[in-house]
DNA sequence: CGACTGTGAATGAATGTTCATTCCTTGCCA
DNA sequence: TGGCAAGGAATGAACATTCATTCACAGTCG
């Protein structure tokens, strides 16, 4: 079976071994030779290496977000809506450890930093849940009162940590861990 | 004033540019001019540059262990413990933003995760603080029952979230609202 | 005291490698 | 045949590391 999507083979490849390699350890050449492409192929296709690198992430949170928004449900109290989206996180970083490489990647580095920055300058992007959901709860005082940043540090702070441990192999999770942690971090934000 | 301690230069040079621009940000040839030397002199003094960081990271790590003992004291209550060892880990990478991002490089490179792997499954550090205020606080049914990963990620992981986002610059920490987050740590923890 | 010499620290140009990126060439299909 | 996608060798920049050479100085001897 031919792929004539080259496009999306180089992205595969970009990711896999970003994920596994850092983006210093994964040159356009291995990139272009994990996809069955030459070099300069990847060109046509993106402008880059970081043009390559930040559609990439584009992508992945668009999953992500599309992921979390699945059977999340408005009127639902709001631990129990807390406890959807981080589950609802957890499941798929556990389907996709490599997207979550490389993420940690891109946060970690330049590119995410500066597009953190960006976000919480620019004007609340409405279509974010997690936002909206902790201004509601501190506007109704189940959560703590803290500034949005101290809540997302709570919150997923833990959770990013515990994936962290679950990829590199030094715990390995169940439904029951995973759900006491999450609990755990409700324990942490909740007044 | 002359400063014969070349050492003592180049690894200060090297913290600070590794610090702000990521390993692959801070070239030999910068770390040498930074530190006023020659290129060359550096490898009279470490092998290589991963030797440069693995003592980098030695000696950061034992400062801050040491900084983190002065004032803990073991008959205290294991709350009181805790949040002493939170609060100084805190004030340590307030006082020294430039060790914090240092470390969080190091801890996500290969050589701090191959560090990590090594030490959870050497022999149990006797002097590792953490990992005995926690099994001391499972046994005793004050902590959470969870495996000591998690209760790590717990623990630390909004504590890191918040340094990170106040080196970036996206909240301003004060006492009070460290405070109110480190005892939020204690409310995801404990029982 | 002053010239001579041995030593090891320091230098920085040179080396060899690894990249991202370019661009000329090839060959396919309409 | 014309146009365009794909290939991959070529280019040049950036690195880590090496090494032949310089230099400062302490010790020695006349």
């Amino acid at each position: 079976m031919k792929t004539p999507d080259k496009r999306h083979d180089i992205m595969k490849a970009a990711l896999e071994l970003i994920a596994e390699r850092g983006f210093h350890g994964a040159p356009m050449a291995m990139i272009a030779e994990k996809a069955g492409v030459s070099a300069g192929t990847i060109y046509r296709y993106f402008e880059n290496k970081e043009a390559l690198i930040n559609d990439l992430n584009r992508e992945l949170e668009g999953n992500i977000m599309k992921s979390l928004q699945t059977g999340y449900l408005r009127e639902k109290p709001l631990r129990e809506r807390f406890l959807h989206l981080a589950s609802a996180l957890c499941k798929y970083l556990l389907d996709h450890p490599v997207h979550f490489r490389f993420i940690e990647q891109y946060y970690n580095s330049p590119y995410g930093v500066n597009l953190r920055r960006e976000r919480l300058l620019g004007k609340p992007n409405g279509d974010d849940i997690f936002r909206s959901l902790f201004e509601e709860g501190i506007k109704q005082q189940i959560l703590k009162d803290l500034p949005l940043p101290l809540l997302f540090a709570l919150a997923f702070g833990p959770i990013l940590a515990m994936m962290r441990d679950h990829v590199f192999g030094f715990i390995v999770l169940n439904d029951t861990l995973m759900k006491k942690t999450l609990e755990a971090c409700w324990d942490g934000v909740k007044r």
